[in-house]
DNA sequence: CAGAGTATTCAAAGTTCTCTGAAACTTACA
DNA sequence: TGTAAGTTTCAGAGAACTTTGAATACTCTG
C-alpha cells in the first residue's frame, strides 16, 4: 500500500471513529480529508470528488465545522473558489470549547443541590459530587490548555531554527 | 413550583442536553432521573412510572447505562426487583474512560505522521501537532483526575465527622 | 418443583436524521 | 451589466436509529 493509500486509508477509519462518536459522516469526512491532505487548502470540488458526495453535502459540512472552529476559509487570490484547511491550534481550541458544557453541568449540579435540601440526602449527595468534580474541572482544564499552547509554540519554533 | 418539581425539570432539562450530545432520549432520562431522584435506588418499574416509558426502553438503558458505569445495581434484600442507583464516582470514571479516545487520536496521528513524510509537509505538520497535544493530555488527565479523587475524598470525610 | 413476579429480547412501527439533486442565489470578471 | 463559475438552500427519498408491546426467559419463594 502507497503512502498516498494509507494517508486516505487513515483518514476514512478516523472519520468513522467519529461518526460513531456522534458527528454527522459527511462531516466528519470532511475533516479528515482536510487533516490528512497531502495538499495545503482543499476546494469544495476537491472534496467532493475525493469523497464522492454532493456539493450540498460539502457545504453542510463546511458550514458546521467552521462553526465550530474545525474549518477556516482561506483567501485564495486568482481562484474563484473558496479554499478550505484544516486550522492550526483547533484541537486545542476545540478541547476549550468543552469548558462550555462543563460549566453547564456545573451550574446544573448547584441547582439541583439548592432544591435537593443540602449534601446530606442521597440527591444532595450525588449533586455535591457532581457540582465539585465539575467545577474542579472548569477550574483545571483552562490552564492546563494553556500551557499545552505554551509548550507547542515553543517547540515549533525550535523546528523552525533547525529548518 | 415545589422543590420536587424543580428536581424533575433539571432532571429533564441535563437530559436533553445529554440527548443533543448524542445519548439515546431514554437512556439519558433514565441516567438522570436516577441522578436527581430523592431515593437512593429506583427500580425498573419507579422509573416506567416516573418517564412513562415502556419496561423494554428501560431495559435497554439500564444496560447501556452499565457498561458505561454509570448506572450500578444494588443488590435488595427482601425484594425480587433490581434496584438501580448512580455509583459515587461515576464522572471521574466517564471522563477517564475519554482516555481511550485520546489514546486513538494520538495513535492516528502517529501512523499518519509516519506516511505523510514527517513534519515539514503540510499534512505532517497537522498530524504533528495532532499527535502532540493528544500525548499531552493523555499524559496530564489521568494524574488531574486522580488528584480530584483525593481531594473530595478528604472532602467528604470531614463532611462525615461533621455530620 | 410450581407459579408469580420481574427482566430481557426482538420484530414491527414510528421517528428522526442525512444525503441528494435541482433550483436559487452570489460573486467576479469581461 | 451580462454571464459564467461556484456556493447555498431546500424538499423529498431513503437510511438509521428508537421505542413499543408481546413473547420468552429467568429467579425467587412457598
Amino acid at each position: 500500500m502507497s503512502d498516498n493509500e494509507r494517508l486516505r486509508d487513515l483518514a476514512e477509519n478516523l472519520a468513522l471513529i467519529l461518526a460513531q462518536g456522534g458527528m454527522q459522516k459527511a462531516t466528519a469526512r470532511v475533516m479528515t480529508s482536510l487533516l490528512f491532505s497531502r495538499q495545503e487548502t482543499m476546494t469544495a470540488a476537491d472534496l467532493c470528488e475525493e469523497l464522492q458526495i454532493s456539493s450540498g453535502a460539502v457545504s453542510g459540512a463546511v458550514k458546521q465545522l467552521a462553526q465550530s472552529g474545525l474549518l477556516e476559509r482561506v483567501p485564495a487570490p486568482g481562484s474563484r473558489r473558496d479554499h478550505y484547511r484544516f486550522p492550526d491550534g483547533a484541537w486545542a481550541r476545540l478541547m476549550s470549547q468543552q469548558n462550555q458544557l462543563l460549566s453547564t453541568m456545573s451550574e446544573v449540579a448547584e441547582q439541583g443541590l439548592a432544591a435537593a435540601d443540602g449534601p446530606s440526602t442521597p440527591a444532595g449527595r450525588r449533586l455535591a459530587e457532581m457540582g465539585d468534580f465539575y467545577a474542579f474541572m472548569l477550574r483545571e482544564l483552562p490552564p492546563l490548555i494553556a500551557r499545552w499552547r505554551t509548550d507547542f509554540t515553543a517547540k515549533r519554533e525550535v523546528r523552525v531554527w533547525r529548518g
